[in-house]
DNA sequence: GGCGGCAAACTTGCCTGACAACTTGCCAAC
DNA sequence: GTTGGCAAGTTGTCAGGCAAGTTTGCCGCC
């Protein structure tokens, strides 16, 4: 892209066109290299003049996506002990941010298992909700995003847009805004899984009839039948998913 | 400068000295601002300029703390149009940070409802992981961490840390990073809660007894009786809650 | 010889002032 | 009425400097 600078490390310039700030580019440059593990926990990073000359910006630009870094618990900085990575344990991984960083490198195995995990526990309980409190928005709202998933099949980005929508429109339907934050997580990493199972091979299974009959316990009313129909459907999720890594 | 200045809203300059930083405390008196309702979504906070010298603070120690906001969801900002809060549904509720600053005010009813929705949906079925994979270590500091418990009471800060870190380690029991993520938003709210509980009145309840039939199950290797015991301790704690608001 | 307090040095924290980049909304021209 | 460009205002980034706080090591005291 960048015909200009050949430089070493200093990608961010390159990188600020893309709508993200430049302070946006440092921060992704920075926790990605932590997340994937580059950085390890416990290390410090260099001074801020140092670093900040290294990539090529200011120091209150560096200093700036530090502390965004600082705000998703990845790194603490303190004077003249410099700024070091913190344990994983502090991390918020279920940020969608840090989860972003975490799928924009090869994803550990392991953490995508515990994701699919917690997503087994919340959503089939979710769905249990959903039965009981769903109203006619939004019974709409998954009906229009399951259509639009028949339309567009899981290997288009309008398909896996719409399979968000989907889950978001569950979650939504609990009436629950702890649950919808979780919500915007989940979704995501099951994003960028799905993304993955895409890319590792075709799709062996059709997703539709699964999501139909989660909508149809839910538009009936029933919450155990409700609950069922999304274990079965994260169980598969989690097949497909097990079977390409 | 000035250095006697019982200005209208320049607080943050007396919250220095609590251990945050400058930029902490800006952060902690615009999230809590943002989370409580005073500032709505939607509105349009006044310029940099003008906000930071209000609160006299510079610019920097402004922005940054801004940034802080930003990647917690709770604010966007762009050029020429300002920085202007988001709507709740983009908020990272589960962050640490921002559920101490929605505690720090009055708590909102339905919320707490909410969390204890979720926290009855992940406790129990992170007992039943945890009685599956717990191993020696996991055991000790749970048993650590009641007898403690029993030692100081809930009346305590110690009392409430022990409670926190038996919860933890339950979490952390189960060796799913993500459940041990929602650890911390769980195990804060539940702080808080009690907290609340505290204050409103005295505990009616002992709640020793309720942890040391979920320990008991989970050191036994029992997931279907660690569960159940940690729904019947999340249901009674979810009633005393309830009858103290 | 060990221990405690004190001072210096280094790093982050904060400040000031200035300019660049980018929207947005107005206004004019077609 | 639509479309294009222009201007103003806000955030974004930059540079340099000083202050505050911590850690480290030295020095004196016990």
């Amino acid at each position: 892209m960048s015909t200009d600078e050949p430089d070493d490390k200093s990608i961010p310039r390159s990188a600020r066109g893309s709508g993200r700030r430049l302070r946006g580019a440092v921060a992704h440059y920075l926790g990605s290299a932590i997340v994937s593990g580059q950085i390890a926990p416990g290390e410090t990073l260099t001074g801020e003049i140092a670093n900040a000359e290294a990539l090529d910006v200011s120091r209150s630009a560096y200093r700036e996506a530090v502390q965004v870094l600082t705000a998703k618990g990845l790194v603490e900085s303190r004077p003249k002990a410099g700024t070091r990575v913190l344990p994983r344990s502090r991390w918020n991984i279920l940020d969608p941010q840090v989860l972003a960083w975490a799928f924009s490198a090869e994803p550990d195995v392991s953490f995508v298992r515990d994701l699919f995990e917690l997503r087994a526990i919340v959503e089939p309980a979710a769905a249990r909700l959903a039965a009981e409190r769903r109203d006619k928005d939004d019974l709409k709202a998954m009906k229009d995003a399951l259509a639009k998933m028949r339309r567009h099949t899981l290997a288009t980005e309008a398909g896996r847009a719409a399979d968000r929508a989907f889950h978001d429109a569950l979650l939504g339907a609990t009436h629950n805004s702890a649950m919808m934050a979780l919500s915007a997580s989940i979704s995501a990493a099951v994003s960028w899984t799905t993304e993955f199972k895409q890319r590792s091979r075709a799709l062996p299974r059709d997703p539709v009839p699964d999501h139909a009959k989660v909508f149809d316990a839910i538009a009936a009313g029933d919450p155990d039948a409700a609950s069922a129909a999304m274990r079965a459907l994260v169980d598969l999720a989690l097949d497909d998913t097990r079977s390409a890594m």
